[in-house]
DNA sequence: CTTTCAGAACGCGCATACAAATTTGACGCG
DNA sequence: CGCGTCAAATTTGTATGCGCGTTCTGAAAG
């Protein structure tokens, strides 16, 4: 787990610039100039050059006519929309695992993962260990993209999971914001098990209005996370919660 | 209209690269090596490697560890998942644009689309102008990307149909397959109609499903265009009518 | 005080030289 | 004959300089 992540100099770039951008560091609309960020990078212009064009094809920057990149603008409408997709993209691959099969190997393994899941609930309703749930939470889908059989589905959510807030990991900066969740963590959960039912009863219609009532809740967090911060900063926000 | 779009080496490389891999000159799953292909087209590799990284983002390339790009593979199964996918992001898109509601001067504009594509029939069901169809199914496909309000979808629907095979638009390179296709867009013009009606009424629900069953119009298409010329080989195919 | 135009400064596109890494193939040893 | 190792060749990664286009800036004219 170093920070630099990758071992040539466009790589380390890239998940510096990624990091940068995410957290706001480098605002929103502003534009990238290759000197400073390669001299602040102490490598060259073309690796920078490089990990620019990489966070384009990711989503994170745009190219701005006449050459140069900017920082992607996310409004909340996009965020909401990205959430949408996700919920799309996860439904659909639902579906078709749901329509073509899965075999019993991988409904074993995605059973323990929800067991696995389970077990990050505290006996008697006492609460939910948030890190290890938003590690398995992470897991789960990851290996829910797989069961579609489709390149292209799991190429393109793992995209979409690229943008910032649609993922279904944990972005858990502020511990202030973790109380409340426990209860929609609960919801999540048994939407989980019941996508997972769905799919081995290859019922693909239900599976997938599952998988986009789960997506749901995500957007129903991040609203209620800007109700209580009340600024309409999106990127760089400081306590993200897309835990489910 | 001259063959090569763009003003710097990098875009020229770019549309004459991705035209080599569409009509499959570049094999799929070949490598491609900078130095021959910046000596072909007599520029540095600088350029040449900006392209290559352009396509990768547009999905026609793939970036094979240790460095490097390849001609990506496109099984028959990638392309049936891509029109779904197309048929996905269009059905949201409707059913966004439907909930949202949309205003008078876009229904016009809709309207006015939709009878320019009746306009290709000839009468008394004498057939159907396809380069004609081709080119207005084309912005009409185009205008209801723009529906939704949403940057996100449009965005990903332009990518989407910059896959193969999976865009709106014709490529209708054989005249001997065009044969029996116009029943085929007949019905795909009734879906057009319907989409804009459902959409006007704001029957989000009823748009999605005639958005998807549109793109499935293009997926037996294909398929009967396959069983046809019964050969595997996908990139480069010669006779291609996803004219819907 | 505003507008316009020219010059300068700045930033990117591209070429080229060099470095690092990966692959290939051959040779020697077991 | 097979396997491992090392070296050479191939290919990508990186640095850097130069030219061109774009964008600032400031001065002069209206």
């Amino acid at each position: 787990m170093q920070k630099d992540t990758g071992n040539t100099h466009a790589l380390r770039a890239l998940t510096s610039l990624r990091e940068k951008i995410l957290s706001g560091e480098l605002a929103a609309g502003k534009r990238l100039f290759e000197v400073p960020l390669a001299e602040e990078l102490k490598i060259s212009r073309t690796p920078v050059r490089d990990a620019m064009s990489r966070l384009a094809a990711e989503g994170l920057l745009d190219r701005v006519s006449g050459g140069g990149f900017l920082v992607r603008t996310f409004s909340l409408a996009d965020i909401i929309d990205s959430i949408e997709l996700r919920g799309l993209l996860e439904g659909a691959s639902a579906r078709l695992a749901a329509e073509r099969g899965i075999s019993p190997e991988k409904i074993a393994e995605m059973e323990a993962l929800l067991r696995a899941l389970d077990d990050c609930f505290y006996p008697d309703d006492q609460g939910v260990d948030f890190a290890l749930y938003s590690a398995r939470n992470a897991e789960f889908h990851a290996a829910l993209a797989t069961l579609s059989n489709s390149n292209l589905m799991q190429r393109e959510l793992e995209r979409v999971n690229n943008l910032p807030f649609a993922s279904p990991s944990a972005f858990l900066r502020d511990n202030g914001q973790k109380r409340g969740f426990a209860r929609a963590l609960i919801i999540a959960h048994a939407q989980h098990c019941a996508l997972i039912d769905a799919i081995v009863a290859r019922e693909g219609t239900r599976a997938e209005s599952i998988a986009r009532e789960h997506a749901r809740i995500v957007r129903k967090n991040l609203e209620r996370m800007l109700r209580e911060k009340a600024d309409g900063q999106v990127n760089g926000i400081n306590a993200v919660l897309t835990l489910v």
